[in-house]
DNA sequence: AGATAAGCGAGACGGTACGTCTTGTCTTCTT
DNA sequence: AAGAAGACAAGACGTACCGTCTCGCTTATCT
């Protein structure tokens, strides 16, 4: 734990990060630029560099130590219900001026394989686990059959969300998300 | 109604798109630059820029006119096989290398409003309605029940190809797709 | 002399030698900027780069093409005193601000020789010639001994005035010149 | 009153001198960084801002404390050959790659007066010292009248050495220097 | 001995310029 | 007109040094 040198500076961190997210919520990700973010931040280029290899680690960075706690697990005592309740949630924020952010992270990862590992690992996975552990309470609570493929139950649910907020675009009402999630279930063999 | 002066050079144009075509297939989209598209071509920049306002458009135009035609809609006479025969060409091709293409127009697309439409009505528009024909087919022929919202339908089947595609990375393959459709099917009521 | 596409903008160039002579006289050739001639000029960087290799190379352009046209020949009968007349006007210049980038270019001819060559062939050189020419009249006119080694004789007269300027940085006035001058006259037995 | 605290390292000195010279001698004065020196020398960046305000301090300040000493004053009983020695030694170094950084050094001098009076009083007040004591003892043997300007005649001897190291690039034989030393002495009415 | 003070290596940092690249527009000549 | 050639302004890229600044450690002198 040699710790020599200068200690790298908490507040420059912040700057950048913040800088980085306010840029990002204002311009899209496209328009943002390093030089633009150290300007902002009242940063050296050099030093964003040194710690991030280019935009998207940066805006990723910003954008996952910037967001919320997560809402808590919902516990109506109704798996559709909690479900409904948990992606509505998280629908609303996708399609929300702040989920522009990762919605333009999702296209970066397209051809940027570090930016896809880091929306899977930080945002998206703890979010599925969420509804899988829903899934799982519904299981002992006797409300669902056990022995599904909770997996294939998820990517199902969560799929159309994200259907239509990347391809089509069209707007995410609970009505559709009841849809899908009863369809789901039904179509499973969990009811 | 031929118009004064030289008429537009069909085979610049041609050249224009397989430049376009070749160069994304083989360095990605990000990669390739206008100029980059133009000295391949042996084009003048300014000829690209008067036909298309930017690479995007240039790309677009070059997947989509370079596109073989469809495969024929499956009739196997049975809704669930002619879906999943249809799906899993369509999976196929999009997880190719020539597939990327389509991803990465799409990743564009979150940020390009006009290369979204352009994706939706030149590409995914005919597919999915080749797949809302099986399904009515299969209600004409009394297969599956009437009155089923076919939209949904077909919604919840196309999304989690793509969920797979650009959120997950994971592999698609018939199982799966087989899984989806079926579930989707019994999830509806439609069987 | 096919020219093909656009023509170099002259106003463009114009400004830009402009530009670097402003500055390198204002500011001293160590202060410049190639970014900051492009913005003095209203040029951008790359035009720069397109037409000169680095800063030296427009500062030594702008100052041999911004140089007034030379001093006439001086034709007083007497060799001495035209050579007087030559040098002085000479070391007036190389000693007033304007000559202070000569200096300079001097200085960065030490390590970059395409410098050197430029302020050889395009200031030097003419320069030195004048004092053959005068050497050469007065041999003509009988007011010099024939047979003299010329080469050695304009080096010789030169080379004090460089040394003052460039190694003890001492003033020169006519009284040191006049004293040089029939030095090496009388020493190489030209008198 | 010693001082308080650490004291100043002398091998870090050293380092310090020892890289500034070995970089600028196999690099050019251009090419080295106080990055690089302190790199080099295993040293802080600080620690070399402490000692020296730049980089021209520090490799002139290498390049004056690691000069041999100087060759001893010759003296042959003759002032020409004396002289014809001694500024051939000087011009055979100054030629030589080591003498390749007071080229450069000159050059630096023409814009930071610090080094211009390092190497006048350092290096050549000493040299011409030399030649000066040359001459009172020819003057006292003798050989050559009194009441001489003997600083202009070392002046004009000196000049043309550098006349032809700083402008012109020509090379120095001995040839020439004995042709410059007995013109000046000729000239000055020495003889 | 303990306190005090400076020297020093490591390395972060803001700043500035580098030289390159691409964009989208323009000007000229050719077809 | 259409189009190739290519100049151009604009501005970001990622890199390199500058000179300054913490740090924590070392090495002395002075209580």
């Amino acid at each position: 734990m040699a710790g020599k040198g200068r200690p790298r500076s908490e507040s420059t961190e912040k700057a950048i990060l913040n800088s980085a997210h306010t840029l990002v919520a204002d311009h899209g990700f496209q328009a943002v630029t390093i030089e633009g973010i150290a300007k902002h931040a009242g940063v050296s280029k050099a030093t964003i560099y040194k710690w991030w290899p280019n935009k998207a680690a940066v805006v990723a960075d910003s954008f996952f130590k910037t967001l919320k706690e997560q809402y808590p697990v919902p516990d109506t005592g109704s798996v559709i219900e909690d479900l409904v309740i948990q992606i509505s949630n998280l629908s609303t924020f996708l399609a929300s001026d702040e989920g522009r952010i990762i919605r333009e992270l999702i296209a970066e990862g397209q051809s940027d394989s570090d930016v896809a590992e880091a929306y899977q690992s930080r945002y998206f996975s703890p979010r599925r686990e969420v509804s899988r552990t829903i899934l799982e309470r519904g299981v002992e609570r006797g409300e669902m059959k056990s022995g599904l493929n909770l997996e294939l139950c998820v990517e199902m649910i969560y799929a159309p969300l994200f259907y239509r907020l990347l391809i089509t675009g069209e707007g995410i009402d609970e009505a559709f998300l009841r849809n899908v999630v009863s369809c789901v279930l039904k179509g499973l063999g969990a009811l």
